[in-house]
DNA sequence: TTCTATACCTTGCAATACAAGGTATTTTCT
DNA sequence: AGAAAATACCTTGTATTGCAAGGTATAGAA
């Protein structure tokens, strides 16, 4: 079982946080990513995540000059995408105690 | 973003942490996941991903009689599958510190 | 001018959870 | 005995998403 799978669906919460926190554009992501301790992710992953997320209105987007280079585009939340990643959080908190659970083989209590 | 997608490479560890516990057969498998806080699981999901470890090797499995219905398919782990279930342990583990990293917004140390 | 780094995007593929539908066995109810 | 219900397994097709590979464009440095 390679990680990448393990990150379906995750990944998406870690950058509504990450943007949240302070607005970043794409390329910047895919190395601030790492300095989380995440292997360096493809470009190919961040840049349809991020379209499909404006897509969904949980960011907006605005161009700015670079120092060197292209323009970037720098993403930040929206209130629907501040609503997304408190979801996120909450469903995070639960699969870490569902699989914190099987792992040490403990049965739920109630 | 639904569970189902945060779910994709989980799964796999989960099943073989019970498995490993004790030997269970598919079915039981649908309902056992739910006493772990788990919402239940489609059998479409739970069967191919059984016949998916079977094929690498991670589990084997023998018939047994059942007391009402069918003969019922045990699975049990092999060598090949505790050595997997210790990769998942260790990657589920820095899964966790990396994804909890960025929710509280702290930089990795060394 | 040419090279390098920065920055964005697209296409096609692989992996996997699931809904929906199907088959077979055993017990229970009428 | 026949019908119904629960148990138990499996298959097919679809949606989602991470990624490799490849493409384009801008700006500063050599």
């Amino acid at each position: 079982m390679s990680t990448t799978q393990m990150l379906k669906g995750i990944l998406d919460g870690c950058i509504l946080a990450i943007i949240k926190n302070k607005e970043v554009y794409g390329y910047e992501l895919t190395e601030k990513l790492e300095s989380y301790g995440f292997h360096s992710f493809s470009e190919g992953t961040i840049y349809p995540l991020l379209m499909r997320m404006q897509k969904e209105e949980l960011v907006t987007s605005t161009l700015k000059k670079s120092t060197a280079g292209p323009r970037r585009k720098y993403y930040s939340l929206t209130k629907k995408g501040e609503e997304e990643l408190n979801k996120f959080k909450l469903q995070w908190d639960h699969l870490q105690t569902n699989v914190n659970r099987v792992l040490s083989n403990e049965v739920e209590e109630n």
